[in-house]
DNA sequence: CGGCTTTGACCTGCGC
DNA sequence: GCGCAGGTCAAAGCCG
């Protein structure tokens, strides 16, 4: 089982237990904003550069059962608009990473990557990441993070029956009109889970299932450094049965069952 | 029609 | 210097 209270250190270290989470070390590398790249302008360079990572981990029983209620009616409760840019197998892990760009508005720099938990697969893993200051955009709930979770989750599916969530706001983010800090409110020790839609659901998911567990999660403050925190929520076996199920899933499919109203629209980074 | 997903290819970073 | 792995792009297809 995984420890519902994960730190930093402790994702950091569970990541690497899972050897599918990527709990880069990539805080501060001088990495010069030069880019030979010819397709890509500027993305890798925030991608393993200088950015923060918010990882959480998310029991998939939870995912799914938001998904019934969601799909039964309301649009998922992330707040922001999440368009798929690729996917990729990782090595030592048999589930597949899906990665995630911000569509919320353009210019967005904001990502995500949703993964499971080699670890423990009754959890996934969902990496955001985005500029130091970067505000984010109003909310859209078009695909919510439940959608991409739940793709993930079905994408991979199986026996998996978790997902990561990773949050790594890379530093320089132009125009702010708030910081890290205004950008995330709520991103101190276990106020998290209620800060901005997108964690939102997290709460519901506490609430609903009594089985979310606030940890130091984005505790972390954003120092130019990696910070890493997660949580994980702990499945019951009941509901991994019912994930069995849920396995042949088609991706895109919603999997979050908490639909709040669009709350508001709170930076996550 | 617009936006998102999927998938293969390309590029960069890192370790050996 | 080479190879591997991770991350991103872009084209094609699908869906609402």
């Amino acid at each position: 089982m995984v420890n519902p209270f994960v730190t930093e250190n402790q994702q950091q270290q569970q990541s690497e237990e899972n050897d599918n989470v990527s709990s880069e070390p990539e805080p501060e590398s001088p990495l010069p904003p030069t880019s030979n790249h010819k397709k890509l302008t500027s993305p890798r360079e925030s991608t393993k550069r200088s950015k923060q990572k918010r990882v959480v981990s998310v029991p998939i029983k939870d995912v799914f059962c938001s998904r019934l209620k969601a799909e039964s009616s309301a649009p998922p409760s992330d707040s922001w608009a999440w368009r798929k840019y690729g996917q990729k197998a990782i090595k030592g892990s048999p589930y597949p990473r899906g990665y995630y760009r911000c569509s919320s508005s353009k210019g967005c720099p904001a990502r995500k990557q949703v993964e499971r938990s080699g670890v423990d697969p009754t959890m996934l893993l969902i990496t955001y990441s985005c500029e130091h200051n970067h505000p984010w955009p109003a909310s859209r709930n078009k695909y919510s993070a439940a959608k991409q979770v739940a793709a993930a989750a079905a994408t991979e599916t199986s026996n998996k029956t978790a997902m990561v969530v990773k949050q790594e706001p890379s530093t320089s983010q132009p125009d702010t009109e708030s910081g890290m800090e205004d950008s995330f409110p709520g991103l101190t020790d276990d106020s998290i889970l209620t800060t901005g839609d997108e964690f939102a659901w997290f709460g519901e998911i506490k609430t609903a299932s009594s089985t979310v567990l606030e940890s130091t999660l984005f505790a972390e403050r954003d120092n130019g450094e990696a910070d890493e925190a997660a949580v994980i929520f702990p499945m019951r076996e009941e509901d991994e049965s019912l994930f069995a199920d849920l396995g042949e899933l088609p991706e895109g499919s919603f999997v979050f069952r908490h639909q709040r109203n669009v709350g508001p629209q709170v930076g996550i980074c």
